[in-house]
DNA sequence: GATGGGGCTTCCAGTAACTGGAAGGTCAAG
DNA sequence: CTTGACCTTCCAGTTACTGGAAGCCCCATC
């Protein structure tokens, strides 16, 4: 119960599972502002900025890139902001995953396949590798 | 009907749908050897090289890592090669696809229900900015 | 007082696999 | 002779960190 109990980085790393390095990594590249320094010229943090960084963690970890979480943010702390400004940006995120994950499942079912028929013993013949040597290549995109 | 004709990168290029630029940096980055220079410097291809590069071209649209075609490459050439050593590489490989796929499915779903649940019009109430404010946030691998 | 151990600081480099761009050489056509 | 389309090398930027070096600050101990 210290409202204005200020925290150093390690700390804010084990409140919001990031590590220092990375919390440094966000306010270098912009994603949060600078934070306050004390005496030492160490960092402070606030409960504030902690709840800040696990807005960005959490973010992340819906795989969010750090610009649209920087957009994320700023509609975070707008509090006019239109919720389909926030639901266009997760359906574009949304559109980008379907398409990574259609991409990965189609690999994934390619050498499923492959594996599945190869022998794995000790002779050379090998679907694998015939695969790779004779089929043409699929386009990216 | 030309068995030994050179070729320059661009024809490379346009036979494997490769850039020119990848093909060198495959070149410099030691995935493949460094080519053959006419009089005036430039790469010169044979149809060999056409079929190694449709190879790596083919094994990177299977997602597999330059290290990994790299090894893939060797087995390729080596005809008293096991299968199994291919077959364990490429399961090594599905296990990768399997884990980042589930991860991908994972934040969609995530992300696709909390889209479901935002009403996308003028007001600010959104659940998306709600989920990603409370929220605790999930471990990566 | 010297020393040791954390934690903090900055800065530099490396990761993966390219991609873009600058500056310049070569060759054939017009 | 100039244009245009090739080719060359080299450098920088991309994404989101991560590792490591060198050095300061503070506390505890011997």
């Amino acid at each position: 119960m210290q409202p204005d109990s200020e925290l150093m980085i390690g700390e804010v790393a084990a409140l919001t599972g990031l590590p220092s390095k990375t919390i440094r990594y966000y306010e270098e590249s912009g994603i949060i502002e600078s934070a306050r320094r004390n005496d030492n010229r160490y960092r402070t943090y606030s409960q504030i900025d902690v709840q800040t960084l696990r807005f960005v963690a959490h973010a992340r970890s819906l795989g969010f890139s750090l610009k649209d979480v920087g957009e994320l943010l700023s509609l975070y702390r707008d509090r006019n902001r239109a919720s389909k400004d926030v639901r266009r940006l997760a359906l574009v995120h949304l559109t980008d995953l379907d398409r990574r994950i259609a991409d990965l499942q189609a690999m994934r079912n390619t050498i499923a396949d492959l594996a599945q028929r190869c022998h794995g013993d000790d002779r050379p013949e090998c679907p694998i590798i015939e695969e790779l040597e004779g089929a043409p290549n699929r386009r990216k995109r």
